[in-house]
DNA sequence: AGTGCGATTGACT
DNA sequence: GTCAATCGCACTA
C-alpha cells in the first residue's frame, strides 16, 4: 500500500524474486556499499535502488540485522488508487500499469527517497495480510546470469499482471 | 578522476 | 523479435 498526496494506491503482489544469503547474483554478494546497506537491515524493511539509470527497484530485506538478503517485488495486481497509477504511469491499459518491477514503483511513486524504510509499520508504503494466496509458479530469475539456474522467482499462477516471457509462467 | 556496467523499459523492424 | 537510453555506483589507479 501507497500512500499519496491524492490518495492511497495499492494492488496484489502477484510476482517477485528471491536474492539469499550467498547468492552470487545478489547485490549483498560483496558485503555491505553505501547502495545496498538496507538489505542487512532487519527484515521487512524497503532495499531501493536506481536500475539503468531510469527505474527504481523494490526489494524488501528478508533476514535479521546484518544479513544481506532480499525479495524483489517484480509485479502487481493493481487494486485500489487505480487512477493514480494511471496517471504516474501515463499509460491507460490496466495490465501494464505494474507488470515489472520499474513500472511498479513507477505506478506506486516509489523512489530512493523510501529506501531503508520499515514496511510493515504504518507509512507512505507499507505491505499489507496476503488474503487469497493464490497458486504459485516458480522458475528462474529474469534479467540474471550469476546464478542463472536457480528457482527463485515466484509468481501467481495464471494472473495476467505478472511480468517475463510466457515460457517462464507455465 | 576515470571506467564499465546493470535485478529495465519503450520504441521500433 | 532487436536495440539504445541513461546514471549512480562500485571498482581501479
Amino acid at each position: 500500500m501507497r500512500k499519496l498526496p491524492e490518495g492511497v494506491a495499492s494492488g496484489r503482489i502477484v510476482e517477485t524474486e528471491a536474492y539469499v544469503v550467498g547468492d552470487a547474483a545478489g547485490h549483498a554478494y560483496r558485503g555491505m556499499t553505501r547502495r545496498n546497506r538496507s538489505l542487512f537491515l532487519e527484515h521487512g524493511h524497503a532495499y531501493v535502488y536506481l536500475a539503468y539509470g531510469s527505474s527504481y527497484m523494490l526489494n524488501v530485506s528478508s533476514e535479521m540485522r546484518g544479513i544481506g538478503a532480499g525479495v524483489l517485488i517484480r509485479a502487481l495486481e493493481p487494486l485500489d488508487g487505480i487512477p493514480i497509477m494511471r496517471l504516474n504511469r501515463g499509460i491507460e491499459r490496466l495490465r501494464d500499469l505494474a507488470r515489472g518491477p520499474g513500472r511498479l514503483t513507477a505506478a506506486l511513486r516509489v523512489d530512493r527517497w523510501l529506501d531503508g524504510l520499515d514496511l510493515c509499520r504504518d507509512g507512505p508504503l507499507c505491505l499489507g495480510r496476503g488474503d487469497e494466496p493464490g497458486e504459485t509458479g516458480q522458475s528462474i530469475r529474469i534479467g540474471i546470469s550469476r546464478d542463472a539456474s536457480r528457482l527463485l522467482r515466484f509468481y501467481l499462477r495464471g494472473s495476467p499482471f505478472v511480468s517475463g516471457p510466457r515460457s517462464l509462467n507455465e
